[in-house]
DNA sequence: GATGAATGAGGGTTCATTCAT
DNA sequence: TATGAATGAACCCTCATTCAT
């Protein structure tokens, strides 16, 4: 008989997941501190160790949630449009969760496009259904020399290339974010 | 003091370097550790800090190695050749220097893929003339409303988003990832 | 109070004393986890607040209760039989109860062998009798140059290093043990 | 080529022990604070990791230097002399460098006396020439029903029980208790 | 300049204890 | 009374940096 409600579990756990994410995508996994983030979610040091076995742990929780809402997004990409438009509209998911979670997806990001071996594994197994669902806008669309499931990964990077240089730089502008993707990707820069 | 000495000093100082780009590969700069980097170099500990004032400043200085590389390769770029071809050639330059030297090559991916916006501001800088004769191939070359500059940008960070492909999943093979990264960036990978 | 609840409440308070006492055998005070403790007697961790105010606390019931049985074995020695029969019935008492409750027996012989003074006080107070009875058994029996109950008190340790002798490698067999004990001790091992 | 001397290194590693053997001998190993013995050393608490490798470590090397110098009183033991006074040479020999070494013999006979197995084990290993010494002497003196090697051991812990009962109440006199090790145990206590 | 032992701040993790339910 | 999540003091260990040799 748990003396807490699932909800105030799932709310206390939500915050580390949050706070988490924030400290690492400022600081690094290495150099933010676990007393930091319990604080910034309003909670106690120990109470990091009530949730998540380790700061590892927590990184990999993060990691996870990210993942659901990349493969979230992939879930509602419509099926029946062209392929620009299906690859912008799942780029236009993730922008939209990237930016009510900006430190999610800066960590997501960061690993996704310079994580170790075995983190940049761990991201593609739990958001491998996104790759299928990108492989399967590109089959048939590309070149035939192009490994459809590679490339998926590919274009899966560089948008998240595109959405780290609009944080830095503001250019892409955010709603052109998701066609200049699919456009940049599927026909290139040429005049 | 004799010239020998001064080679001595240099060949301690570019063993130092080549340590410790490779432990920062494999470890990043927070795990990396100052003692197996200087026992790497075939020196002691305390030697790294008359090279350089911190690991920080190694780190910095490992940043610069690479900038200086990846410069002589925007260097080496012809200047009469089709817009496509002077891309590749400044990639093809970048990979040979990068295949020397892996670990090197493998901490500047990271830090312009991933980096925190100081040390991406840092690498642009120091790089400053890579970007610009990228943007001189692109400019008249790309679409209106793409923005030489930027676009340049996107375009040194999407050829290093491929090399790390290649490095962790052998695609696309190195001899074709010159042309590839300047095909796909030019003109899509569109059937 | 209702005098099941009552029952109930000494059976929860047994329970501690039994898992604290498997608990400290195996790790030893400083190690054992409450925890651990709670959830081996099939309660929560706070229940043992209800019942012992602190670790230490219930780390002194458990002394106590081996004291009560250690007291005990004292009380059904024989008072007319030969003086190696009476310090070999007590043996055999005390190596009746430490069969039964191996996890108490463990944590008291490692208290009365190498406690600190304060606990190796607080012991011999608790079980004073049994150094009584053995002093009447061993007074006009034992050379003059030896304090008797000293050697009641060297008596009772010998005794608690044979047993556990015995369990770390079988020998002495248990059945032989109160009587070795009480021969060694008072006619030495001389053939 | 070590900046400090071999003998400057072997000093600061006897004050670790020596300074661990007391803090491990008032608290136990648990409760022993690595910070407390550092500076009890004279020397920052880094620098404990610098000889040993963990508190386990340094816990270790405690034991091994008192079997050390348990097995320096064996080889002193007489070889031409009564049985009982070839024992009470051992238990003298020992009573030396406990004296000289108050910490480290507590430490010792606590986890002789009480220790968890694996530590009874690596004991009796890193002593096992005192155990044959003493088998040695007791074999064809002793009863036939009593095995040597056990009885050896049982002896060795029986002197360290006595060493102990002398700390705690001062009885026995440190003068008469090698002798009194030796008498108690060969020929009993009887008048 | 090179060395490497010493330093000590820093932080991850444990776990006895508390207290709202 | 029982519960178990929250708490935070405590402590081991790491490792960048210093400096005497």
């Amino acid at each position: 008989m748990p003396r807490l409600t699932a909800a105030a579990h799932a709310a206390n756990r939500a915050a580390l997941l949050e706070a988490g994410a924030q400290a690492i995508a400022e600081s690094g996994l290495a150099r933010a501190r676990i007393d930091d983030i319990s604080l910034a979610a309003g909670l106690a040091k120990g109470t990091v160790y009530n949730h998540f076995a380790s700061k590892e742990a927590l990184f990999r929780a993060i990691l996870s949630e990210a993942c659901e809402l990349a493969e979230g997004s992939a879930e509602r990409v419509p099926g029946d449009a062209p392929a620009a438009d299906r690859l912008a509209a799942f780029v236009a998911g993730n922008v939209e969760w990237a930016t009510a979670r900006p430190g999610l997806s800066t960590v997501f990001a960061r690993e996704l496009l310079a994580g170790d071996p075995a983190t940049q594994a761990f991201l593609l197994k739990a958001a491998w259904h996104c790759v299928e669902v990108v492989a399967s806008i590109l089959a048939g669309e590309v070149r035939e020399d192009l490994p459809p499931t590679r490339l998926a990964v590919a274009f899966i990077r560089h948008a998240s290339l595109l959405l780290s240089q609009h944080r830095a730089t503001g250019w892409p502008p955010l709603d052109e974010l998701p066609k200049l993707a699919a456009t940049l990707f599927l026909d290139g820069a040429r005049a």
